[in-house]
DNA sequence: CCTGCACTGAAACACTCGTTTCAGTCGAGG
DNA sequence: CCTCGACTGAAACGAGTGTTTCAGTGCAGG
């Protein structure tokens, strides 16, 4: 992992990114521009670049937030048993609160399937990886790949239609199967 | 539906249509641009606008070719068991000669959700309907709903893997419990 | 022949983009 | 005081964007 930018550990780069960071969830990645969002958090063009050495070093810190928010959930789930565990991962997912997060989180996944190369490139095969990883450690396979199918399954279906009911009793008949 | 363009309908529309789905298939949608995609595809951009109105009309009606390849896919499905069912589309979904379709189809999704705006928008919810009025004949909630949740998650983790032998069996422990 | 219509090429317009250049400001260390 | 390094503002650069204007083709119907 080599040194993005000047100042690659400042204060004021990790204020920066944060503001940023909230900006993106609510905007998106897609058309990030330097400009508007440098204007709308108080900063400019020149710094950004100063403190993130490019547009897509800054790219690739804002996605390493979004990954180090869903360490942070992966991390401090309750241990118990899988059909416990399944269910406490979508009630993370279905809560309102996390909708932009997850959106964004989508919308990386996809840019990363098509351009390999880029800001996003391994962005969609490292986060198969780390809940794989979680739910590895209560479930055998297939059954692991085939739940972590289910809860991404349902959650762009709940992204897309906003239908908590249906999608929540998907995940819930699937979780019965396996107490 | 509105008409796009002065051309609606002409043969050449078609022509230049399935020519740049063709180019959009390999190069994704996130950063089309009129004159690399008229110069490859033998034409202009003064024409794609005069044929399509607009990019964003160009983008639509590239939308509405992706999802007539997954319409013409679900109409020409074998009639038969759940089981059956889900195998088949699983088949199809991983199938390498689709991979470029699929890609494009996951880009177009995440858009549609960060973008509800914009010549995205509906599309995400639309394939979330279409598939799931297939899997709704054989399967009754919330196991269509999970049957999707399924095939669709086992589709991301397969993209962002290339890991067909585990996603291809968790499908198949899926299916085989429908029987 | 002529008019109209579908279509196209070249060039320009009015941007926005990421990035660079240059000229600073400011506070801490010697 | 002076210098050094972190940081920043203003402006420009060159490239690329979607779109428009204008001036045509070439071919069908009258």
């Amino acid at each position: 992992m080599t040194v993005e930018g000047q100042g690659a550990g400042s204060p004021r780069r990790e204020e920066l990114l944060e503001a940023a960071y909230a900006y993106v969830l609510r905007r998106g990645l897609a058309d990030l521009s330097l400009r508007p969002l440098a204007k709308e958090i108080g900063s400019s063009p020149r710094v950004l670049l100063y403190l993130f050495g490019s547009k897509d070093g800054l790219v690739r810190a804002l996605l390493g937030r979004a990954r180090a928010a869903e360490l942070t959930l992966l991390a401090g789930l309750p241990a118990g048993d899988a059909a416990g565990l399944l269910r406490a991962l979508w009630e993370w997912l279905a809560a309102p609160a996390h909708r932009d997060l997850l959106r964004l989180w989508v919308e990386g996944y996809g840019r990363a399937l098509v351009e390999p190369d880029g800001p996003w490139a391994g962005f969609a095969a490292a986060t198969v990886r780390d809940w794989l990883a979680v739910l590895g450690r209560v479930l055998p396979e297939p059954a692991a790949t085939e739940a972590l199918a289910v809860l991404r399954g349902a959650l762009l279906d709940l992204l897309a239609t906003g239908d908590a009911h249906r999608t929540g009793a998907a995940v819930a008949a699937h979780a019965a199967r396996l107490a």
